[in-house]
DNA sequence: AAGGCCCTTCTTTTT
DNA sequence: GAAGGGCCTT
C-alpha cells in the first residue's frame, strides 16, 4: 500500500479496500489495467461497490491523485451515495475527485470557461417548466397555432434534436412540420440566449461544443482527467457519449458500468446501444460480466429473467444467487383500484403486525405518478407511515417557483421567463398591455426588459425612458423596477442569502399574498419557509450556488434519507438503484404497464418490459404483483385487461392470492363502486392514529339522532377530529368524530 | 386589470 | 378529475 501521508497518521485511516471481499469478476474489474473497461453488471451484482472500490484502488494502489479522476453518475442521489461510500473508504483522500451528474459537471465546466461561450458565467439553467414557457413564447412570437404545434411536442422534438447533437441549422426538414419546428427551435435558442440562459440539454451540448471548438480547452480537461468512470452507462445519450470521448481524448482510461436490461430512459434520448458503440469504438476494451446477485432470492431472479429474456438485442446474462429459492411471487387481482390499494396496505399491515417485517422493508412501485394518490389515502386511513418519492413537486409549487424566480431575477435580470412570471406578483397592475409596452420600449432602447426596469427604478423621472410609458403602466413598472434595483444593490453590498430572501418577502408582502388563513394558505407559507431553510444551507455559497442547486436537484432527490419506519412509494423509474425486502408492483394492466403510449413502438414496448424487470429485481425477498379488473382512468370506470407481461411468468413461480371471480352478472358498475366506497369508509373507522381529517367540507354524513347533514369544516385537534356539520333537522352542530358515530354517505 | 366560470384537453417516465 | 385556456363580468 502507498501511504502518501506521514506514517504517524496511518492508523487513523478508515478501512481500506479489501480485495478479498470481492468475487473473482468484481476483483477483475476493480484491478483492471489501464485502458477501456466495460462492466456489464446485472442488478444486485455490486455495481456501485465495484465503482467505488475502483476509485479507491486507483488512488491507493495506483497512486492516482483524486484531482485527476472524473466520476459521472446519472442522478444526484447516486452521486451522493458514491461520495458517501468514498468518504468512508478513503477518508479525506476522496476529496478532490470530480464526482457528480453529467449535468452538474457540465455546468461546472461552463461556468469556468464562460469566456469561450455565447453567454456569460452567471447564466441561469431553465428547468422543464421554464423551457415549456419559452417554447410557448417562441410559438406565439411566430404567430403559430398552439393547437397545431403543441409546446410539449415541439419541446420534445427540440430536446431530442439537442440530445443528438443537432443544432437549429442542421435540423432536418423532411416535412412542412419539420420546417416549422426548425423555426421554433431557432427562435427558442435566441430567446434562451437573450435571457442569458441555457436549458438542461444545452448544458451537455454547449460543453461538447466548447471542447470541439477550443482544442486548448479540450486538451486542458482531457489531460487532467486521467481516469473517467461512468455509472449507468446504458442510460447515456449521444451527447454524453461524445462528451466522454472528448474528455477522455488524451488518456482514454474509460471505466464504464452498465446493464442494457435496465435502460429505461430512451424517451430522454438515452441509447443503450452506446454499449455496443463502446465495444466498436474501443475494440481492445476489457469486458467483464457481473452475474452473481447478492440481493434477491433465486425465485425473484428467475421471474425477472422470464420477463426480460423476451427482449432481443442484448447480452444474455445468467444471474444467480446463493440466497436460496425463497418464496413464489404473489399475484393479486383486485376488483378495482381502491381494492388494489387496500390489498397493499392490508398486506403490509399484516406483515408489520406479525413482527416479521418493518414498514421500511416495503416499497410500492407504479408506472405513473397519478397512481400514488389512492395509495397515499389508503396509507393515511390505515395510519401506516409512508414516504413518497417525487411527485410532491415541491419545486413546482407556485409559491416556491415565484420566489425562485425573484431570486433568479436578482441574479440575472435578463431572465425573461422569470420576469414574466413575477413582475405582477403580487398583482400590481401589470397586465398584457403593459408587458407589450415594456418589451417594445426595451427593444427600442436596446436593453433587456429587466435592465430597463432597473433603470426606471434607479433613476425615476430622470430616466430617459420615463416618458415612454402611459400613466397607467408607468407606476407599476417603476415600482417593480425599484424593488429589483434595491434587491440587487443589497445583494451586491453583501446581504446574505437568507437576508435577501426575507427582504423580498417583506418588500412584496408575500405572506399576505399567499397565506389567506386557509389550510392551503398555511401550507403555501410553510413551503416558502422550507425554501428559506434550504437557502440557509447555502448562505456560504451564495445565490449562484443556490440557484444552480435548485435547477439541477430534482424532486426525486428530496427523498428524506432516513426512512424511519415508513414504507416507500415511488415510480418504477425512481426505483432504479434501490432495494427493498418486499416489493409491490401495482397496476399490472394493459395500458398502464405496459403504458398505452408504448403500444405501437416495439422499442418502447421493450422498455416497458425493462421497467418491470427493474421493479422485480429491486426485491430481496418477496414480490407482490397487483392489478385491478376495473379502474377509473379518467371520468368513468373502465374494464382492464391483465398486463401481457404476466403471461410470461411461469405458473411455477406464481402464487395467486384472493379470488379471481369476476363480478356477479347482476351487479351494476355503479353498485359495485358504491360497495367499494362503503368498504373503504368502514375500514377508515377501524383504523388507528388520526393523521388526516376523515371528513371534508361538502361531505354528506348521517348521524344516528339528527339524520343527514353536510360537513362545513373539519380539523384534527388533540388527536381527534372535530367536525362542524349542518344538519337538515337541527342546524349547525360541532361534533367530536370518535364519539359522534357519524356515517360518511356516498357523494351524489 | 383581475377574478370567476365553464369549457376542453389530456396524463409516462425526469436530469 | 385537474389544470389550463377562453370568455365573461366587475
Amino acid at each position: 500500500m502507498i501511504f502518501k501521508h506521514s506514517a504517524g497518521l496511518w492508523y487513523n485511516r478508515p478501512a481500506m479496500i479489501n480485495l478479498d471481499q470481492l468475487n473473482a469478476q468484481q476483483r477483475a474489474a476493480v484491478t483492471a489495467p489501464l485502458g477501456q473497461v466495460l462492466v456489464l453488471a446485472g442488478p444486485g451484482s455490486g455495481k456501485t461497490r465495484v465503482l467505488t472500490q475502483r476509485i479507491a484502488y486507483l488512488i491507493e494502489e495506483m497512486g492516482v491523485r483524486p484531482h485527476n479522476i472524473l466520476a459521472v453518475t446519472f442522478t444526484n442521489k447516486a452521486a451522493r451515495e458514491m461520495q458517501h461510500r468514498l468518504q468512508s473508504l478513503l477518508g479525506d483522500d476522496s476529496q478532490g475527485v470530480w464526482l457528480g451528474t453529467f449535468h452538474a459537471n457540465c455546468a461546472r465546466i461552463l461556468r469556468r470557461e464562460a469566456q469561450y461561450l455565447s453567454f456569460d458565467h452567471n447564466f441561469v439553467i431553465m428547468d422543464s417548466d421554464d423551457q415549456q414557457a419559452l417554447v410557448k413564447r417562441a410559438i406565439r412570437e411566430l404567430n403559430l397555432d398552439e393547437k397545431l404545434y403543441r409546446p410539449t411536442s415541439i419541446h420534445a422534438a427540440i430536446s431530442s434534436a439537442k440530445n443528438n447533437l443537432i443544432t437549429p441549422a442542421d435540423f432536418p426538414t423532411q416535412s412542412y412540420r419539420d420546417e416549422i419546428t426548425k423555426r421554433i427551435y431557432e427562435r427558442y435558442q435566441i430567446l434562451l440566449r437573450d435571457s442569458n440562459a441555457v436549458d438542461f440539454d444545452d448544458l451537455l451540448l454547449e460543453t461538447v461544443r466548447l471542447l470541439v471548438d477550443n482544442p486548448q480547452v479540450r486538451e486542458r480537461y482531457a489531460r487532467r482527467f486521467e481516469h473517467i468512470l461512468v455509472d449507468e452507462f446504458q442510460d447515456t445519450n449521444l451527447v454524453q457519449y461524445e462528451l466522454l470521448k472528448l474528455l477522455g481524448s488524451v488518456h482514454s482510461n474509460l471505466f464504464v458500468v452498465g446493464d442494457e436490461d435496465q435502460s429505461i430512459y430512451r424517451w430522454r434520448g438515452a441509447d443503450y446501444r452506446n454499449v455496443l458503440r463502446f465495444e466498436q469504438d474501443f475494440p481492445d476494451c476489457l469486458k467483464i460480466l457481473l452475474e452473481q446477485n447478492y440481493r434477491s432470492t433465486q425465485t425473484v431472479l428467475d421471474a425477472a429473467r422470464a420477463v426480460i429474456d423476451r427482449n432481443k438485442h442484448r447480452t444474455r446474462k445468467h444471474l444467480f444467487s446463493e440466497r436460496g429459492m425463497g418464496e413464489r411471487l404473489v399475484l393479486y387481482e383486485a376488483v378495482d383500484e381502491h381494492a388494489e390499494a387496500a390489498f397493499v396496505v392490508d398486506t403490509i399491515q399484516q406483515w408489520v403486525t406479525s413482527g416479521k417485517a418493518r414498514g421500511s422493508d416495503f416499497a410500492v412501485m407504479y408506472r405513473t405518478n397519478a397512481q400514488s394518490r389512492l395509495l397515499e389515502e389508503a396509507f393515511l386511513r390505515a395510519g401506516l407511515p409512508y414516504r413518497l418519492v417525487g411527485a410532491l413537486r415541491f419545486y413546482g409549487r407556485r409559491e416556491v417557483k415565484d420566489l425562485i424566480c425573484f431570486l433568479r431575477l436578482v441574479h440575472n435580470p435578463d431572465d425573461e421567463v422569470s420576469l414574466a412570471r413575477v413582475i405582477n406578483v403580487p398583482p400590481r397592475g401589470v397586465g398584457e398591455k403593459t408587458m407589450v409596452a415594456l418589451q417594445l420600449a426595451a427593444r427600442q432602447a436596446n436593453l433587456t426588459a429587466g435592465q430597463l426596469l432597473i433603470e426606471l427604478g434607479e433613476q425615476g423621472e430622470r430616466s430617459a425612458h420615463w416618458g415612454r410609458f402611459s400613466g397607467r403602466s408607468l407606476l407599476p413598472l417603476a415600482d417593480f423596477g425599484s424593488l429589483l434595483a434595491g434587491w440587487r444593490r443589497a445583494a451586491a453590498e453583501g446581504l446574505s442569502l437568507p437576508g435577501l430572501f426575507d427582504r423580498i418577502l417583506l418588500d412584496t408582502a408575500y405572506q399576505e399574498y399567499i397565506d389567506d388563513g386557509s389550510n392551503e394558505g398555511k401550507e403555501r407559507w410553510d413551503n416558502v419557509q422550507e425554501l428559506r431553510r434550504l437557502g440557509y444551507e447555502f448562505r456560504e455559497g451564495g445565490l449562484t450556488a443556490f440557484l444552480e442547486n435548485l435547477a439541477l436537484v430534482s424532486d426525486q432527490d428530496t427523498l428524506p434519507e432516513e426512512a424511519g419506519n415508513a414504507a416507500t412509494l415511488l415510480t418504477l423509474h425512481a426505483a432504479k438503484g434501490l432495494e427493498f425486502r418486499f416489493v409491490f408492483i401495482i397496476g399490472l394492466d394493459e395500458g398502464l404497464l405496459p403504458h398505452a403510449r408504448s403500444k405501437d413502438d416495439p422499442e418502447e414496448m421493450a422498455e416497458e418490459r425493462r421497467l418491470l424487470y427493474v421493479g422485480i429485481t429491486r426485491a430481496k425477498d418477496r414480490v407482490y404483483l397487483v392489478r385491478a379488473q376495473q379502474r377509473s382512468q379518467y371520468g368513468g370506470p373502465e374494464i382492464q385487461e391483465p398486463s401481457r407481461f404476466l403471461e410470461d411468468l411461469p405458473d411455477s413461480l406464481i402464487q395467486r392470492q384472493g379470488q379471481r371471480r369476476q363480478r356477479e352478472r347482476w351487479e351494476s358498475p355503479e353498485s359495485l363502486a358504491l360497495r367499494t366506497r362503503r368498504f373503504s369508509a368502514a375500514q377508515a373507522q377501524t383504523s388507528a392514529a388520526l393523521i388526516e381529517p376523515r371528513f371534508h367540507p361538502t361531505d354528506r354524513v348521517r348521524h344516528p339522532v339528527w339524520g343527514e347533514g353536510i360537513v362545513m369544516e373539519s380539523r384534527i385537534q388533540d388527536g381527534d377530529e372535530t367536525v362542524d356539520v349542518f344538519f337538515e333537522s337541527v342546524g349547525f352542530k360541532r361534533l367530536v368524530a370518535s364519539l359522534a358515530n357519524l356515517e360518511l354517505l356516498p357523494k351524489t
